[in-house]
Parts: C-alpha cells; sequence; structure tokens
DNA sequence: CAGGTAGCCTGTTAGC
DNA sequence: TGCTAACAGGCTACCT
C-alpha cells in the first residue's frame, strides 16, 4: 500500500499526537509482524519507552523512543497505524495495540498482515539500511539530479522496474512509479541504457513534482489507506493515468491503456510515452 | 543477467 | 444471485 507520500502522512498526522507521550503497555496479536526483537523483547524493550521522535525513509516510518531505540514499521500493502480513542473498536486485524500513558492508543491494523515491525537501536540503524539495500529517499534535498542520474548509471533493464528497485532510491511504489513515467513521458519498458541524459532529467523532475503534489494532497487512497487519524488521502482524483484504463489522457485525449511488466500494472498513453526514443519519433 | 512467477494474506470485483 | 478467478499499492526467493 502505502508509498512515500502516504508514510510521510501518517508521519505528520501522528507526530503532533504522540510526540512525548510513554508506551505503558503493548499487546500483540499476531506475532509475525515482528521481525525483530523476538516478539517478546520487542514487548519488554518498548514498554515504559516514550516517544522522542518520529521521522520516515522511503517507506518506512521511524518512531524513535527515549532517544536511544528505534521502531521501523513497514506498511506494506493494507498496513494502517491509526492513533485511536480507547473506546475505538478493535476488530480482527488489528494485530498490535500500544497502550498510551494519555489513556489513548495507537492501533496497528493490517488486512494482508504483510507488514512489519523492526525495534533496534538508533545506532543499528544504519547497518538496517545497508542490509535491506536502501538507496536514499525519493525526496531527500541532498538527491540531485547528478546524483540520481548517477545511481542509474551501468544499470540494466526496464527503467519502470529500477524505479522500483529501492536500492537505487527509496519511496517509490506502483503507483508513482506509473505517474512519474508519465509526467516524464517515458514509456515503462525502455531500458535505462536506451534513455539520454534529458530523459534521465526529465525523470527526476517527474519524480520530485510528483511526488510533492502526493505529500501535498495527503496521498492517495484507492482502497485501503488511511492517515494516522484513520482519514483518506485525496490525490486518487489527481492521478493521470494509474487505474485509468480507458479513460483519456489527461494531456493528448488518447485512451490510457494497461501492459503488464514485472508482473504489475503499467498505465500507459501510448501518444505521450513512445517505445522509441524522442529524436527517433 | 533480465525477466517472469509464486508466495505471503484477505477482501473486492469482474465475468460467467 | 451465486460461484470462481483475477486482482490489489510491497517485497523476496526462486526459476528459466
Amino acid at each position: 500500500m502505502p508509498e512515500l507520500p502516504e508514510v510521510q502522512t501518517v508521519l505528520t498526522t501522528l507526530q503532533p499526537r504522540l510526540l512525548g507521550l510513554r508506551i505503558e503497555r503493548v499487546e500483540v496479536f499476531l506475532e509475525k509482524i515482528i521481525k525483530s526483537p523476538h516478539p517478546r523483547e520487542f514487548v519488554a524493550w518498548l514498554q515504559g519507552r516514550s516517544i522522542t521522535g518520529l521521522g520516515r525513509r522511503g517507506k518506512y516510518l521511524l518512531l524513535e523512543l527515549d532517544g536511544t531505540h528505534l521502531l521501523a514499521v513497514h506498511l506494506r500493502m493494507t498496513g494502517r497505524l491509526v492513533y485511536s480513542n480507547p473506546d475505538t473498536p478493535r476488530d480482527k486485524h488489528t494485530h498490535l495495540v500500544f497502550y498510551l500513558n494519555n489513556g489513548d492508543e495507537l492501533h496497528y491494523h493490517d488486512l494482508r498482515k504483510f507488514g512489519t515491525m523492526n525495534l533496534m537501536l538508533i545506532d543499528e540503524f544504519a547497518a538496517f539500511c545497508s542490509q535491506k539495500d536502501l538507496g536514499p529517499d525519493a525526496l531527500d534535498p541532498d538527491l540531485t539530479k547528478e546524483l540520481f542520474e548517477k545511481r542509474f548509471q551501468g544499470r540494466r533493464g526496464q527503467i519502470k522496474k529500477l524505479l522500483l528497485n529501492q536500492s537505487l532510491v527509496t519511496g517509490i511504489g506502483n503507483i508513482y512509479a506509473n505517474e512519474i513515467l508519465w509526467r516524464a513521458r517515458i514509456h515503462p519498458e525502455r531500458t535505462v541504457q536506451s534513455l539520454a541524459s534529458v530523459d534521465m532529467e526529465e525523470l527526476y523532475r517527474a519524480m520530485r513534482s510528483v511526488l510533492q503534489e502526493a505529500v501535498a494532497g495527503r496521498g492517495t487512497t484507492l482502497r485501503d489507506y488511511v492517515d494516522g487519524e484513520g482519514n483518506p488521502g485525496s490525490f486518487q482524483s489527481q492521478l493521470a493515468v494509474h487505474g485509468r484504463e480507458g479513460e483519456p489522457c489527461p494531456e493528448c485525449g488518447k485512451e490510457i491503456i494497461r501492459l503488464k511488466t514485472g508482473g504489475r500494472s503499467a498505465f500507459v498513453c501510448a501518444d505521450c510515452q513512445p517505445q522509441t526514443k524522442r529524436s527517433e519519433v
């Protein structure tokens, strides 16, 4: 589910509510969500710790505890982290509840149970990222156009697959990959080697602008996504191509088609995103 | 090595 | 209406 804009929205909605609160108790209803440490220690380590900061790296939401520990939450497809009142009912998909010292709760809800949590020392986070081979965050101010292009140099394969590869740049998923490629006027099946420098420049610009606009729109809710307060996003109304098979391209009016590449749906305007190089058209 | 598929899960939807 | 199959935003392991 959530890609960079959605995780960012969860972060900004949770931050003012959670900051400074203490986790009194943790109840785990589905242990498989907890990847490390062992669920027993996970609970013991968390209890009594204060939330001293919130952050994000790609699609990981980060809770800093006591300034020493870090809880990395990945929502995968259908995970939700929602600030809740004690009278909020817990349904069968609520797998973890954090009881807070002000009487409120933080609920982890996940229909498909793909989400993960890793608790670690802050010092271990760099090793965690390199073990997961996470590239720079797609909205990292330090990720310049030049650095972005460099990361794709020497790589092979279809550009869409590489955009989804979190080791090159982290935070982009299927929705925004489709939107970014449309805005950059690049066909998803073009290979990186076939892209000129101007194409990579367009791609970088499209990546930044699409993601920034999606953050401003509080993310995209197609089905399951809600923010830290349980509210859906609004960017779905601004999607140009994703999920819009058969609708007209907002740019040229030609019908949007759906392709299958890399096992994922790609939505394309065949006119705006030609398979050949720009100069050859 | 690039590309494809299956698997992890459950619910919704398209098609018969 | 009821049933079945395909599909859904992520990521990994494994196959060709």
